[in-house]
DNA sequence: TCCCCTTTGTAACCTGGGTCACAGACTTAT
DNA sequence: ATAAGTCTGTGACCCAGGTTACAAAGGGGA
């Protein structure tokens, strides 16, 4: 059970729950929970079955994926509003999970189980609600293939920071992760951007100083 | 329109037609228009707006990817019975192809508009199909990303003909395109294969000899 | 049969990026 | 202040895989 707080925080986030049938609703809710993380904690791993479905109400949750050797690369981020695809391709096709989660950021989750989050389907504007980011996430998967296959790093990684804005808190390793590379090859690039008067480097933070000379290497 | 066979046979491939309420079924069927493809036929590119929804009645079709150098990528195929997720995704999302579609074997498509595809999504059984589609292809594409990452090309090739059968009619070049690396390395492959009595080549043919010896590449 | 086109073989070479093995610099807890 | 842990810097080395540039088979059509 939830609080009114909660619920309306929920609400605000998911403006598509309170359209659904209000007795699935009010049925799903009293059995939700909310649920708080600290940054890193796991929460689901490959090959564990699934059987409960999050909503974000703060944080976010990193999915990402393994090599044998330890490096890992990121699949995708949910955030507030959104809603983790593996989780729910999973739950549907009752197979397990083929990834990794875990909380990137201090979390508020709303855990609804994997029973109600299916009842919640048979409601048509929350199939559609799922069905909208199911599309999203296949094209975003199909964009992250190209670029592995595709890019070079130094691409890669020019584009990653430009999506993470001018002042940027993040260490090598982390960048490494997301990216599915190794700590050393960041440091390196990120040396010959600053190199290049590009970028401003210093302990666990990147401040972009050239935005434009970054976009060029995209095209380069 | 399509004529009454086409109608049996496309019923029998995709069972959930029939399951849908009949009269947006008689709407979208009878505007639903039968078109023939030779193998190689391109049907859709990249950033091009998409305005059709395919059934396949046979052959199939590749969905890859290009990169600028002209290799290319495999992102998956659709056989009978299945759906084109780019497609319904960008349809749904209004959006651009972001990849590219050829005709692999000689095919009959049943096209379908996308306002009638739109309509047929207002049923029930018809989305739940399509969303069994969507989760399953995202696993998919999860497990390509992580392949295309992590795993070495002989164990993708190896793993890739271990899923095409004992006697494969390809040549080298559709090898690399499905793998999105360059046709001599995939030469250079198959012959130390063949050296180890693996598999035997000719002329666009290769003979799986020894299926374990392969199997035992994926895990060494 | 001859010609042309597609497919395959191959060798030398290059390069991006991963590995190893450190050493220093910063931070935080004790 | 000292120690321990976390980040960052760096250089040497290695290797998978892509590039270039050919040569030589097949195979099918005229």
């Amino acid at each position: 059970m939830i609080s009114e707080k909660q619920r309306k925080n929920l609400f605000q986030l998911y403006p598509v729950l309170p359209e659904v049938d209000p007795e699935l609703l009010t049925q799903a809710l009293s059995r939700a929970e909310l649920v708080k993380f600290r940054a890193g904690t796991p929460i689901f791993e490959e090959f564990q079955p699934c059987n409960a479905f999050p909503f974000i109400l703060s944080g976010n949750i990193r999915v990402y994926k393994q090599s044998v050797n330890g490096r890992e690369l990121s699949l995708y981020n949910v955030t507030p509003g959104g809603t983790c695809v593996v989780t729910a391709g999973c739950l549907l096709g009752d197979e397990p999970y083929n990834a990794f989660g875990s909380i990137e950021e201090d979390s508020e989750l709303v855990m609804m189980t994997s029973t109600d989050f299916e009842n919640l389907l048979t409601s048509r504007v929350f199939r559609e609600f799922i069905f909208s980011l199911f599309s999203e996430r296949i094209l975003g998967l199909m964009q992250l293939v190209e670029e592995v296959a595709f890019e070079k790093l130094d691409r890669r990684l020019a584009s990653l920071l430009l999506r993470k804005g001018k002042h940027i808190s993040i260490s090598h390793q982390e960048l490494a992760d997301e990216l599915g590379t190794v700590r050393e090859m960041i440091t390196r690039l990120l040396n010959s951007f600053s190199g290049s008067g590009i970028i401003a480097l210093s302990r666990g933070q990147i401040e972009i100083l050239d935005e434009d000379a970054l976009r060029s290497i995209l095209e380069n």
